[in-house]
Formats: structure tokens, sequence, C-alpha cells
DNA sequence: GAAGTTATTATACGCTTGAATAATATCGGC
DNA sequence: GCCGATATTATTCAAGCGTATAATAACTTC
């Protein structure tokens, strides 16, 4: 009886490999589907590893959550520019990969469906969105004040939670059915809708 | 060892009682809290029945996707009067009981997250959303005539896919985390929101 | 290069799962 | 008021689950 070789992963590294191995698992079979066996698979290592790094295999999802919160968020953040190209960033990053992709939704529902069961989940998808909002609701008030136009913080968070509506509402429809869409034709309607909404071109 | 009594349900009652408690255990435990065995006890019957009435359990939990995007929809498509209040009526319906629930978001999200794994699903899913898309756009047409706009299909298309993000967004977040909106800000926000994209206002 | 540390594997355990089967209670037709 | 049909229960099964434990291989340190 011959023992698997292995090598020692550096430090964090094999965490990161384990959580990333949980999410593949997730997008490909759903949350009952990705069990402590096909994640281990998954990574390349044994199951009995997983509680080696996480106290349980809950408390790994939830930190696999995490990390996928934080990359949709990310994307978004890092945009550059004067107000009205960042805006227009803002919205475009949505509709293009890594973002806009039926794995990202499926993670997002998969976890978005747990929020009623575990508050974990919970209380991290609401850092999540508001993160993300008040994000978009700055970018917003930027915008608005370089256009010249005098807008109260109120009138912008509303102008936040209608924008950050339509844009998820358009992201998931098209990461989960993107062949009823032609090319570029979500981010160009979303474009169009928040010109609408603010009653401003995005241009510069 | 006494046998526990039970009664024969009516033609296709056991089936929808069964139906209705999958879709209690998927929102209260999430798609892998709801066993056989859970679902059988939320009905109020032993196990082994739901194999006399489904072939499978898998087959079950579609169906009982069938019966959730079935009412989410139906709401949205019994609205009467005038194009101007039954567009109002479709877009408040969604921030109303019992379409404006975390149970009914709970549960469209763990069915949205199996549509990568489940082909089945993904058909149910597509039919759905076309459906409601469908609905709105013949709405937004009446709608546009009546205020004496023209409008061609293709631009009603847009305005249906634009409003169907933006509701359906708005409807994710108001159920997910009600608490972070004022009483009726969502529906007032969607209105102003959907009357701006339409450049009209939705009176009579 | 030997000793100590620990990341990793291997194996086992108790439970739960979806499904199959056999026994039985209920009901409609006569 | 019995009888056949079948809806329902009770029981069993193999497979898979998350986790615990012990052996071991790979690095670190001196």
């Amino acid at each position: 009886m011959t023992r698997r070789t292995f090598h020692r992963a550096p430090e964090g590294e094999r965490r990161q490999e384990l959580i990333e191995a949980t999410l593949d698992c997730i997008a490909e079979f759903g949350l009952k589907g990705a069990t402590v066996r096909q994640i281990a698979i998954r990574a390349g290592v044994t199951a009995g590893l997983v509680r080696h790094y996480f106290e349980s295999k809950d408390q790994m999802v939830a930190e696999a959550y995490r990390a996928v919160i934080a990359s949709l968020t990310e994307q978004a953040q890092n945009v550059e520019g004067d107000p009205a190209t960042r805006l227009r960033e803002f919205i475009a990053v949505n509709f293009t990969e890594p973002v806009a992709d039926s794995r990202s939704v499926s993670l997002w529902a998969a976890f978005i469906s747990q929020v009623r069961v575990d508050p974990i989940l919970a209380e991290i998808h609401r850092e999540g969105y508001l993160a993300f909002r008040n994000t978009l609701q700055e970018l917003l008030s930027e915008f608005l004040a370089a256009k010249g136009r005098r807008a109260s913080e109120e009138e912008c968070r509303r102008y936040a939670i209608a924008i950050n509506g339509l844009v998820d509402g358009l992201w998931v429809e098209g990461c989960l059915a993107g062949d009823l869409f032609r090319d570029g034709e979500l981010v160009s309607i979303a474009m169009a809708s928040v010109e609408a909404v603010l009653g401003l071109p995005i241009e510069n």
C-alpha cells in the first residue's frame, strides 16, 4: 500500500485553493453537490485536509461567500478617471467578464438563497450590498456635481437604489440567459436607462 | 405496534400539499435542508408517499419550481383597468405581499442557483422570464399608445427589458433586506424610475 | 543530518440521504 | 357489507455525508 505523495502548500495558499474549489463545486453542482469530498478532489487534496484549515465545512462556505462578494464588488470599485467615465465604467463592468458570467450569478444566487437560513450569510450579504450601493451613491454624487446639478444626499440615495436595482436585475438575466440578448444590448439598455433616470447624458 | 391512521386525500390535492411542503422546506432550510423526510413531515405524511406521487425527489422539486414561477407571474398578469392603471399595478404588485416576501425571493434564488446545474430548471426559468417580460412589453405598448406616443416593437422590447430588470433588482433587495428601506420607498423609487425611463408620467 | 513540528493522507464512525419493498388501511363500486 | 383497487405507512438498504482519529511524509531548525 503506497501512500500518495504530496507537497506542503505555502502559507495561506492552500486555504485560497480550497475556497476556490468550493466555489467551483457550488457553481458546477449546486450547494448540495458541493460536498467536502468533491471540493477536496477539485483542490487536489484529500477530504480530511478541509478540517485542518477550517473549523467546519459551513465556515469554509461562509468564507467562500465573502470571497464572491468581494470579487463582485472590487471590480466596481477600481474604476478611475473623471466622474462621467467612472460612472460609465461602473455600469459597464457589470456586463463584462468576469462579473458578467453565469458562474458568478449561480454563486450569488446560491448564497442569496441561504440568507434566510443562515444569519451569518445574511450579514455578509447586507455588508456587500451596502458597500456596493454606497460606492455607487458616491459616484453619482460626484457625477451630478461635475455636471453642475445640485442633488441632496437623499436624492443621491434614491438614485443609487434605483440604479443598483436596475444594474443587478439586468446582470442576473444577462448571466442566466445571455442568448436572449444581442451583443452589447444590455449595457446599452443600462446606459440609456441610467441617463433617463438621472435626466443627464453620461458623457464627458 | 399500532399503525398510524390516515385518510386518502382527494384527487390531486395531496400532490399540491407535497409541492407546498417542498417550497416551505426550501424556504426555511434551503435546498439541501429540504429532504424527503422533512418535506413529508411538513405535509403530514410519511416519506414513502413522495415516491407514490412523483418519479423522484428531483422531479417534485422541478414541479415546485414551476409553481413558484407561476405564482410570481400570475399576480402580475391579473391586473385590470386602463393601461396606465395596469402598468402602475403591475409594478406595485412586485412590492406588495405575497410577491414581496423573503420566502419568495429565497425560493427564486434557490432555483436560480440550480439553473446551471439542471437544464430542466433552466428551461422553466427561461419560460417564466419571457412570459413576465412579454406581459410587461404588451402593457408598455398599450400604455404608450394610450398616451399618444408612437413606439416601435423594438423600442417596447428595450423598455420591457430595462423595467423588468429594474423591478426585479429592487424586488430582490427589498425582500432580502426590507429594513434598509422606508415604507413604500421602493415602490415610489420604482415608479419614479419607470416614469423617467419612459419619459412619461404614469397617471390617467 | 537528526529531531521536532505539522501539513497531509488514510481510514473509520455514526448519521442522514433518496429509494425500494412489503404490509395495511381506506375508499368506491356493487 | 364485502371486495378489489390503491393510497398510505412501515421498514429496510446501500450510498454518501461531515467529522474524528491516527499514521506518515515533508519541511524547519539547530
